[in-house]
DNA sequence: AAGCCGGGGTA
DNA sequence: TACCCAGGCTT
């Protein structure tokens, strides 16, 4: 136990010193805490920040994220990728405006029934904002708690978590567990980094035993490899005099889910038949009359995300006739688009 | 328990 | 290229 608190202490002492300046440590407020939170799960500090900043200036408090649309939060959040965290934003945004008056729940057991929130996430405010002695076990902590105690539990099984989770909870310093939770993060973030962590002047170098025992490099211990699928995407481009173009809501179960796209032929191989798109375009958006159809990109763009790769052509469709609904270049620009995509408009509209 | 969900940085 | 990032949800 003395062991326990000693640790705390040379951790808090160390990151008193060496914390870097970030915006949401100037505030104890749960909706900013929590804001960064959601911003920050699997997310670099880096890349995360500016749409922290974002978020936080266009909404002073949850009441006006609460009454945004859903377009607006999902613009917002544009690039930052997972975007199943944005609608799970508004969604407990909501939640807590008007089932809870606009105060986040202090407990742990309240926290994590919101969407969006789980053990680490419900840790994460309870200690930060309120003060409450729950441990957060994120990937700097995985990997800072396995190379000093030598823990070669799997961290991506139940067992590995349970016991992470436990042993984290043991370390926690109850007098301060926001402080304490939050340096041994910055710790992992800044010194006993994935790779080439930085032993020869960290503060447990005498006591680490992935140190003595030359496992840094196997330490934490991930099991299991994940495929990649490839996915051969055809985007349909109308390119309409007066400024406008075809666009579709992706609202099925999959990547992307609730941002916008061009008419899209998925094909399970790079497209062979130039027909084949001809026929979409006569029979699935009904074009009436002739057109011109030319492909844009000679080489495939290949946009690659975690567990896909996607092999994409952007077709250039000028018809005739003008079809129905269609939205404005000028419009676009406040739809929410994936990066793919919002790259491939960038690029279009420079040359035209 | 396993699979799915983005985009970008690092070595 | 392979791995990782202040994880969570669905099946």
């Amino acid at each position: 136990m003395r062991e326990n608190l000693k640790f705390s202490n040379t951790l808090i002492m160390w990151y008193l010193i060496n914390q870097r300046d970030l915006p949401w440590r100037k505030s104890n407020d749960p909706y900013l805490i929590w804001l960064s939170e959601i911003i920050l799960q699997q997310t670099r500090i880096a890349q995360g920040t500016s749409y922290y900043e974002k978020f936080a200036s266009e909404f002073d408090d949850i009441f006006g994220l609460a009454e945004a649309d859903e377009k607006t939060i999902l613009k917002l959040w544009q690039g930052l990728g997972y975007y199943s965290r944005a609608r799970n934003l508004h969604s407990t945004a909501k939640i807590v405006a008007s089932q809870y008056k606009g105060q986040f729940p202090s407990s742990y057991n309240e926290l994590i029934k919101l969407k969006g929130i789980g053990d680490y996430t419900a840790s994460a405010i309870a200690s930060i904002a309120f003060n409450q002695p729950h441990a957060t076990v994120d990937g700097n902590v995985f990997r800072v708690l396995s190379r000093i105690f030598g823990i070669y539990t799997p961290i991506n099984e139940s067992k590995g978590i349970k016991e992470f989770k436990l042993l984290a909870e043991e370390l926690l310093n109850p007098e301060d567990p926001g402080t304490h939770n939050q340096a041994l993060m910055e710790f992992g973030a800044l010194v006993c980094t994935p790779k080439k962590p930085k032993c020869d002047t960290c503060i447990f170098n005498h006591t680490c035993f992935a140190l003595q025992e030359k496992s840094i490099d196997v330490l934490p211990v991930k099991l299991k490899k994940l495929k990649i699928r490839k996915r051969y995407f055809n985007y349909l481009v109308f390119d309409i005099k007066g400024g406008s173009t075809l666009l579709r809501q992706r609202k099925h179960k999959d990547i992307w889910q609730n941002l916008f796209e061009f008419p899209l032929h998925e094909t399970i191989q790079d497209l062979q038949d130039e027909s084949e798109l001809e026929k979409v375009i006569k029979t699935e958006l009904l074009i009436q009359g002739s057109y011109t159809l030319k492909k844009y990109n000679e080489l495939p763009i290949i946009h690659k995300l975690t567990h896909q790769t996607i092999v994409t052509s952007f077709w250039i469709v000028k018809p005739m006739e003008k079809p129905r609904n269609l939205t404005s270049w000028r419009e676009l620009e406040n739809l929410a688009l994936p990066v793919l995509l919002q790259n491939f408009v960038d690029k279009y509209q420079s040359t035209n």
